[in-house]
Order: C-alpha cells, then sequence, then structure tokens
DNA sequence: AGGGTGACTGCTA
DNA sequence: GTAGCAGCCACCC
C-alpha cells in the first residue's frame, strides 16, 4: 500500500486543467501537459497516478496518443480499464472494448489562458 | 545529493 | 500492426 502525499503544485495544475475538460470531451496526455506549460506527457502520468482526488478529478478523459486509453486508479490495464471504458461511453464517448477511441473528433486542447 | 521509476511520446525496424 | 530504443519531466526513496 502506496503512502499518501500532498498534492505539488504541479499536480494541482494538472487537476485543474482536468477540470477544464468538458463533458464528452477527452484529451490526451500530452495535450493536458502543453496546457500546462510543461513538455513533458510523463510528468502528467505521474500526477494522475497519484490523483489524490479520483473521482473529484475526471482522470479517465485523458488518454495516450495513440488513442487508447492509458491506465485508471493506479493500473495499466484491467478491470479499472474497463470501468473507465464504460464512464466515458456515458458521457458520451464511443470507444471500443479495448479502450480504442472511435471518435478522435472529440479530442480537446485546454485553454488556461 | 544521487539513482530509479512511470496511467507517456516519437521515431525506426 | 507490432516491437524495440531513446528522450523527456516530476516524484519517491
Amino acid at each position: 500500500m502506496k503512502i499518501q502525499r500532498p498534492p505539488t503544485a504541479f499536480e494541482q495544475k494538472v487537476y485543474a486543467a482536468l477540470l477544464k475538460i468538458p463533458s464528452g470531451r477527452v484529451t490526451t496526455y500530452k495535450l493536458l501537459a502543453q496546457s500546462i506549460r510543461c513538455h513533458s506527457s510523463q510528468a502528467v502520468g505521474q500526477a494522475l497516478k497519484r490523483n489524490p482526488s479520483a473521482p473529484e478529478v475526471p482522470c479517465h478523459r485523458v488518454i495516450r496518443s495513440n488513442l487508447k486509453l492509458g491506465g485508471y486508479q493506479g493500473q495499466t490495464g484491467g478491470a479499472s480499464l474497463q470501468k473507465k471504458i464504460k464512464l466515458l461511453k456515458k458521457e458520451g464517448v464511443d470507444v471500443d472494448a479495448a479502450g480504442l477511441l472511435l471518435n478522435p473528433k472529440l479530442l480537446i486542447k485546454i485553454s488556461s489562458y
């Protein structure tokens, strides 16, 4: 079991950007990183993985650049992924059973300015 | 202060 | 389409 740490300024930035994503829309780790002035998508992934505000932050709206879902609830595939898929479909995002985004037009760029 | 890890991305074979 | 390698930033021990 991993201990929880207070969210850093960077993480809070990531969560703030995440909350800007409207319902029925999704974004990639990279776009999210750029919106917060970060040139690394991996750092964003770390923040989401450490995401202490699980359901408060719509981390399920973030997918990989290959149009496939990344992970969910600290896992990179498994039952949690299926849950994520269901959630996205519920919001109007069509995704394949494998986690592939069937409608890339739903991808948006966040504007923090 | 130093080293390793990761819910990533891009290019090449 | 799949597989391997390198680059990248922030976090953790």
